[in-house]
DNA sequence: GTGTATGCAAACCCTTTGCAGGCGC
DNA sequence: GCGCCTGCAAAGGGTTTGCATACAC
């Protein structure tokens, strides 16, 4: 899986001209690993093996060419890696302790595009994000 | 309708026990009156009126207090008034011109009730956005 | 070997904070 | 009149950029 993974990666690079680096690999391991995180998370967790100013690069490259997708969670923004990686999916976020659950509906799916289509637009990409309560936080 | 939002906004401020003063009235009226803004696009909106930094502390007190909701647009965060002022919705973005159309559908709204329902999580709020082709930009 | 990518460091910009004076109630 | 709010200016972080070296192909 992991394999499948680093290989898709060094195809959508090379397909666009660019190669694949010690950087790149890091940071994309960072993210196939972990549940979305913020830039400053990521500069951490990379601390040491790659400069700031490279991760920054490689992010918005990322971003550019559709490897990670850049996630609103409450006031900062999140990265994971995009539906090419990981199935299509969105999230719970729980507004007291922070958890995050993934949920996956295909009539939801459905509804949206629906909606959209019907004001005439052609849909590229969406993003739903929902904050609540988890069931753990709501007996305390 | 602008003087019953004025009115309205004047409650919820000193049911809080905060002032309506000039910088809270300017910045509420721009967000009245554009699209969603970003903060820089508010600041230079405001520009000269009031000081960068009331403009700030305003925004970051009309978001805990529910007057303005933050929305993340591509790479960046834009706020507009809250649904307290103006009906519940979501937006369809064109990658290509930049257009923002708004969408509202109950069912859809149901829809995505229920799918978090389902989970087990009590909803607060939630946000949607979706991009694509405007019927404009589908021709070229 | 050639051109791109990285690391380093400095610059830049956005946002926050402290404080004295001014304004809303 | 009292206490909160603003403007100003400075500090603090996060992000970007230029350039020489190192690496991928």
């Amino acid at each position: 899986m992991k394999d499948t993974a680093n290989s898709e990666l060094k195809d959508i690079l090379s397909s666009n001209g660019y190669s694949l680096t010690k950087p790149r690999l890091v940071v994309f391991n960072v993210l196939n690993r972990e549940e979305p995180l913020t830039i400053s998370q990521i500069i951490k967790l990379v601390d040491g093996k790659i400069d700031r100013a490279s991760t920054y690069r490689t992010i918005t490259l990322f971003e550019k060419l559709g490897i990670l997708n850049r996630l609103s969670f409450g006031f900062k923004f999140k990265f994971e890696l995009s539906d090419k990686f990981r199935e299509h999916h969105h999230h719970l976020v729980c507004l007291n302790c922070g958890a995050i659950e993934e949920i996956n509906e295909q009539t939801l799916e459905d509804f949206i595009h629906k909606a959209a289509t019907k004001s005439g637009f052609q849909i590229q990409n969406h993003q739903l994000e929902i904050q609540g309560l988890c069931e753990n936080c709501q007996s305390s």
